[in-house]
DNA sequence: CACCGAAGTTAGTGGCCAATCACTAATGAT
DNA sequence: ATCATTAGTGATTGGCCACTAACTTCGGTG
């Protein structure tokens, strides 16, 4: 397997780990045991521990926002809106994405990369729903913070009520003056 | 000073290591050296670090709690989730307990303990704003949400655009059939 | 004054984990 | 066939950190 194919495989199984145990307390070890690959061998593909965690949240990221791009497709305004906010929820069933950003916020609190990439690419998502849905701050920023109820929801794992948890948020999405 | 006060000292100085640095990179070396006590000795305290970090936990929903109680005295309704949200608006002075919060979540992912706790203390606070402001549950629903923004926008510890947030978020809880 | 319990310390241990180093196996171009 | 590059491993290490054990200090009380 090619080096860039390994890393890419790193990442996925990086972004268990980590959205799983947080940074501090996942493993380079356990990483390379998901990868099937010796531990010295990250070392190879990537220059440190940290470095795999930045990557990692890009790597979420950039599927995020490919995930956005296809939902809204071909719609504007609030149909874009709920459909991205649909897309999400759909994301219970995805949780490493989902737990990786509690992880990325909680890493945030304390180190300056990691808030600095975090600022970026929250910066990068609120303007590419502003762009796929046309809508005004107010509303986006309604959106945003029922993505980060749901989040917390998913980290708490409440096991029936998330779904309807989902509902009840994207109703909240839905009729945003009700 | 009495054991019950060191104690009490321990959780002041626990949520800030625990807030800053999440569960896993925050040391009990440092959490003593923050007390003026050997490390050791908080052992003796507490039976663990987890013990510490679920204290912690519970000493800040409790001082949470109380302020919400205190913002909505005499108040009912929207008055009363006004209240509580200029009130946790202030908590932007008061970083880790904003902090202490995506640490716990984060710290859920992986933790049955910690879920759990988390779970009853949101339980909590959720069923407190409700008895106090008698909203219905979406409206509950989107004030918890505006909170959970506003925590992260903490953690990303955004310097002049923070303040300007707690208003908008608040104008966001103001307003909630524009 | 003796002593007892509670507050607090110094010294140490065992385990874990990121990162390094020196090495081997396969692949492929000439 | 040879040689160079790339993929990958085993053994190790140095540092950190939760937790333990054994000792010290001191204010109050009979």
């Amino acid at each position: 397997m090619s080096a860039d194919e390994r890393r890419e495989a790193v990442l996925r199984a990086a972004r268990v780990e980590f959205g799983q145990l947080g940074y501090a307390a996942a493993t380079t070890e356990a990483i390379a045991r998901r990868v099937g690959v010796s531990q010295p061998y990250l070392f190879r593909l990537f220059p440190s521990k940290k470095a795999i965690f930045l990557a990692s949240i890009d790597y979420c990221f950039d599927r995020l926002e490919l995930r956005f791009e296809a939902a809204a497709e071909g719609l504007t305004g609030e149909d874009a809106l709920t459909a991205m906010g649909t897309s999400y929820s759909g994301l219970l069933d995805d949780r490493p994405t989902l737990q990786m950003q509690l992880q990325m916020w909680s890493a945030a609190c304390h180190d300056d990369e990691v808030r600095t990439l975090a600022r970026r690419r929250m910066a990068g998502l609120w303007q590419q729903i502003a762009r796929l849905s046309g809508a005004d701050e107010k509303r986006i920023m309604q959106f945003m913070a029922s993505g980060m109820l749901l989040n917390v929801f998913a980290s708490l794992d409440l096991p029936r009520i998330t779904e309807q948890l989902g509902e009840t948020l994207m109703g909240l999405v839905d009729r945003p003056t009700t």
